[in-house]
DNA sequence: AGGCACTGGTGTACGCCGTACACATCGAGT
DNA sequence: ACTCGATGTGTACGGCGTACACCAGTGCCT
């Protein structure tokens, strides 16, 4: 048993490898995150990671994986709309948790299988929801579209954050804010508000989905009678 | 003349970095873009071009400037809807055309004045055709999510391009296509339809922006007599 | 039990990256 | 003509991903 210990801590194998590099990933983000600086982490030397990946893109393609395995999969027991409303928020809960997958969940090379399982599930809930193979495109492309841009948005935008004081003290700390009221009178004043009532960036994505689900809905029936 | 011409050539200036670098980025991509190639392509040392620009953060935040310059502001002349859709498209297309800005459009350091422009633009648009404040920002930050989004998935996926063929042929070709078939039915049906019928990114994308415009149309009426 | 192949961890080294720092050059203003 | 500031150069450093040769321990076959 302590033998087993000893084993499982000294013999790596690639999920323990994976699972290291996304802890690693989340805490440091994408640019702190090296073979070197993994393997120290895990008390070996970086040449060791290349016996259970073939090269960081592959490793990077592994973790990439299992934050897939942590969207739920859309049922459509209950409805294809609160399907895809819960798999939306479930896709962007991963992607907040693992900002540093943003830009790589649809990567190049070869999708893993559980981004396939994952996909699989969403075409099959809309398919059988009743939509036409060519309805089922757009709104997989439509939600995904706007899931992936919203992680995109909160991952790089510092523009509004809770303490969005940040922005406007960055601007006026470089004795822009006087010049910027002239320039951009609509964005001054709406930065302005904007930091007096807070901004949700929850509240935010759930409108906006809103907005598309019931498109999405509206358009059904035109759609289904469409060509296709 | 010849005198003037010699020394465009041979004195380097900042526009003249930044221009170049675009160009060389749009040519090999994000990740074959480094400061010695762009030296080269200059005919100049790698350390001249920190004469010009702080270091690679300030000259990728300069190119994604200009690369915001090229997209054309929404006038409120002719309604929002046709401004909102007219800037939509421009962004995207210019996404398209710099594929190696997507993800830098928004990044953390202080964004640029051509940037700036075109969301003060947006909002004055949105602002004078008479939605709230918190109205604007909703739609700023859905359209925003989808156009950054679409490009993001125009950008990585591979999926189905014009020639499909590559997806499918790559996963026959590793003797999965059998297996995929009895794992992933409705993405192995909605993948080959795809082939037989062809995807079409632009269309794909008009068909998700008129989704969110006209649910964005619906709701004004509501949202305006909503609080804020 | 003894030998052996195989798997997985190590050490060293290479080429590329961004960029700091000291130096050379050159054009403009006195 | 001389100086001075701005611009290009040369060299060098530390960090990156990773190729390659090597070593250690484990499980298997006899």
């Amino acid at each position: 048993m302590a033998q087993r210990e000893e084993i499982t801590r000294r013999r790596l194998n690639r999920q323990a490898v994976l699972h290291a590099g996304i802890e690693l990933a989340d805490d440091v983000g994408i640019d702190g995150f090296t073979m070197r600086t993994l393997a120290q982490t895990l008390g070996v030397v970086p040449m060791a990671l290349y016996k259970h990946v073939a090269n960081k893109e592959d490793l990077l393609d592994g973790m990439v994986d299992i934050v897939w395995g942590e969207v739920t999969e859309p049922g459509a027991l209950r409805g294809w709309k609160r399907a895809m409303r819960e798999r939306a928020v479930s896709l962007r809960a991963a992607l907040t948790r693992h900002r540093w997958a943003v830009g790589l969940m649809e990567a190049h090379s070869r999708p893993g299988p559980q981004n396939l399982r994952q996909h699989n599930a969403m075409m099959g809930c809309l398919r059988e929801s009743g939509f036409s193979f060519r309805t089922t495109v757009h709104v997989t492309s439509a939600l995904d579209a706007y899931v992936y841009g919203f992680a995109l948005q909160q991952k790089t935008l510092s523009f509004e954050t809770p303490e969005e004081s940040g922005q406007v003290a960055a601007a006026t700390q470089q004795g822009l804010a006087a010049e910027a009221g002239e320039l951009y009178p609509y964005l001054m004043e709406v930065v302005v508000e904007l930091g007096r009532s807070g901004y949700d960036y929850d509240e935010e994505f759930a409108v906006g989905l809103d907005l598309l689900l019931d498109g999405i809905d509206a358009l059904r029936e035109s759609w289904r009678t469409d060509r296709s």
